[in-house]
This record gives structure tokens, sequence and C-alpha cells, in this order.
DNA sequence: AAGTGGTCTAGACCACCGC
DNA sequence: CGGTGGTCTAGACCACTTG
């Protein structure tokens, strides 16, 4: 156990208790830092840690303080989609359903602006039923290798995430009436619920890719994790 | 711009433009610190953003590499419910249904493991219309203050975010159908589609409140974002 | 065994911002 | 203005883990 890890459970210990209690301000970090018999730095570790968690606000010449919260957060961490599915100890399968590239491809998200595209739609099964419809874009100016790509066996999902790094993700997640699309792929009636997961991902603003995932909805459910410290 | 925001973004670049590709061996921090004549320690704060980011993974001895990733992750942030319909330039309405303690609590997650408990069931309204069914449990015993609270006015939603802290989040969110409860009070028929959102809270293991929350599917709809660096 | 990242120190200086 | 947190340095030592 390093000494910023044992500062920082103090600390914790000390808002669990209530000693510090939401809006307290606490000592300086000089003040600490002789309290605990370290470093200046290394109370800056210890708190570092638990400004990231949301626990603790700090501003110049105001100090440390407790954090009243205005909002939960948490990470939401999507696996690829066959581990997913192999996760859940069922089959996997893939099957791509169609590519179009130039001309042909039309971005309806106007998230692009502009740059040359390749759309994809694919179909995911767990244990041989439809599990995930893929629509998905790629832009070619910014993943030019993707061209080159056969996504007949990989599907674009998996090798998007391995070989493409992104700086910034945005996600919205919702639920739809199903459209002809997804009725006809997922084998459920038209108007049934989906649950929809639309991703956009770009590498220093310049726009990678986008992606809407469709979820027979009932069966589906997305978990989200913070702090596991402990 | 302080020195270590200029290297990440100089990095960045060498990511975005390949000349950094996913599993790429980096030069040592002291390498790069004398290459970009900063101390060590300057290098290390740079890289630290990229890889809490996920786009660079380190191993002692093993060195620095860009990441090969395996999952999509990206902060979910869930606002207050009051703030969210505001937000939306909707007028916001707020009910309580109902409130039990004691032994009428009864803990169906399992969560609590025999801490005492109040429940409490309320309605959040956007125009009028029911938005947000809230079903939540609380331990007395991680948050005495809450016996005294009265739940008429302020939801406990707010009261809970803004006056205790927390360390741990786990969310779930899923659809499913309508029950008899969700249906009489969001207004819509027993077995359409609601969206759910579970959540759990803990400080340091100890568990403080559970809640469920139920809104009508097709109106609904959560964003996630990651990254607004840039 | 050796080389890498990780922790820690002691100190200087900076820049924001509340009083 | 002054006090706070934020950045940066130069260096020592540690501990993991791979070859």
């Amino acid at each position: 156990m390093h000494a910023y890890e044992e500062i920082r459970s103090e600390m914790l210990s000390r808002i669990a208790d209530h000693r510090w209690t939401p809006g307290y301000l606490l000592p300086h970090e000089q003040e600490l830092a002789r309290e605990f018999g370290v470093a200046r730095g290394t109370i800056r570790r210890a708190m570092s840690d638990l400004v990231d968690q949301g626990l603790l606000e700090r501003k110049r010449k105001a100090g440390t303080r407790v954090a009243q919260r205005t909002s939960h957060s948490s990470t939401l961490t999507i696996p690829i989609v066959r581990k997913e599915v192999t996760g859940k100890g069922a089959q996997y399968g893939y099957k791509l359903l169609e590519i179009k590239s130039g001309e042909d491809v039309n971005d309806s998200t106007n998230h692009f602006r502009g740059a040359q595209l390749i759309q994809i739609r694919c179909l995911h099964f767990a244990d041989g039923q439809p599990y995930q419809l893929e629509d998905r874009l790629i832009s070619t100016d910014a993943v030019p290798e993707a061209r080159d790509q056969d996504f007949s066996e990989v599907s674009p999902n998996e090798w998007l995430v391995e070989q493409v790094p992104y700086s910034a993700v945005r996600t919205l997640l919702r639920t739809e009436p199903a459209d002809v699309l997804q009725a006809r792929h997922l084998k459920i009636r038209q108007g049934t619920p989906v649950f929809v997961i639309e991703r956009q991902t770009r590498l220093e603003c310049v726009p990678i890719t986008f992606v809407k995932m469709s979820h027979p909805a009932v069966s589906f459910s997305i978990a989200t994790e913070t702090g596991a410290t402990v």
C-alpha cells in the first residue's frame, strides 16, 4: 500500500463517517502534508483520484471542498459484440448484409461533412437468433485501410475497435418502434420496440465512424460501473 | 498552454496521422523527456491523460504502447430529474406517492443485507405529463438524516445527490413491458415498453440507495460523452 | 537480472480568483 | 493583494515483469 493510497483511504473514511460533509472546507495541501508527514505532491496525488471520482472540488484561492453534486456520473463500457455474446455463454454468429460506397452512400447524420464514406449493414447472432443489427458509416478519409477490408468474416465493429484509435465518443441510448428493416432482420413485428445504441467516434475532431446498433428491446440491458475502488 | 498540454497534443497528432499506430512501442520516458526538453514528470503528466482516455497502455519493463482496445468506454451522466426536465424547456412537477419504513419495506434487491430501510415512490412531471416514476430504497443506517426528511416538496433524487456523497455507482439500463404500477402512474397501457434505469450507490462498500426510474419508452433517450478534450 | 514505469521528495515559480 | 491550487524540476529509490 503506497502512501497516497493510505491517505486517499483515510480521506474517504472521513467523508464516510461525516467528519467531512458536503461543502466542508479541507485544510490546505501544506497543512495536510504536515499532518500526514509527506510531501505536498503526495497529498495532491491522493486528492486527484477523489477529484476524478467527483468527491472533492478544488478551486484556486477558495480551497478544496467535499463536492455537492448535481448529477450522477458513471462509465458505460460497450464491449465488442462478439465478446458480449460469447461472454453470455452463447454461440456467436455473424453475417454481412450489404456494403455500399461512393455516391451510393448518403450521410443522413450530417456527421461527416462531405467526407468519403462506406456503409456497411450486418447482423450479429446469439445461438442462431438475431442479436443485433449493425448499420455503420465509416469515413475512408480518416481510415483509408477500411477500403481494402473485406468485412465478410470480421465485423466492422471488431475491426474498428481494435485497429482505429479514437479520442472522443458520443453515445445515444433509446428505444424506438422497429421499422421495416429492423423488423425483417431481427425477426420481430414492425412497431415492436427495439433498443438502439447510436455512437459517433472521432480522433482529434476528425469523424471516424457512426454506427446504429439495434437490439430486440425486451431481451437487452446494459450495465455501467464506477469506482470499483474499494 | 502548459508544457504537458502541448506534449499531449503532439502525441495525439502522432497517433492521428498514423506515425504511432495501435501496438506501436513508444520511446521511454527518459528519451521523450530529452526530446521535448522537459523533466520526466512532465512527460508522465502528458501521458497520464492519454492513458485515462484509453489511448495508451503502459506496463513496467514492457514500455508504453498505443492501445489496442477491446471495448468502447464513455461517461454516462444522469442529471437531477428536475434539471433534466427544465433543461428541455418544460415545466417541472413533482408528486410524492408513498413513503414506507421499518417492517413494511421489503429489500427485493438483496442489495442492503438487512439494513434499516425506507421506501419512497414518487412521480416527476414534464409540462403536466408523467415523465418518470421513481421507486427508491434508502438505507437509514447509512443516511440517518433521511429519516427526518419530508419528501413532499424535494424529491429524494435531488436531496440525495446533493447531500450524500458516494464513491461507487452501478447502473443498469433496459426496456421492459409496463407492469400495473408503471402503467397506472405513467398513464400508458400495461405491456407498453418502458425505459428503465436502475442505480445502486455505495460509499466505501456501504450501500446508500437503490432506485428504479421508469420512463415511457418512446419519448426517452439518454446521451453519453467522452473526451471533449479538443 | 535489468530495464521499465511508478512513487516520493523538496523546492521554485506561476496563475487564477476571492476578499 | 495574497493565498490557494497548478505546474515543473531534478533527483532518488522502488517494484513489477519480461526476456
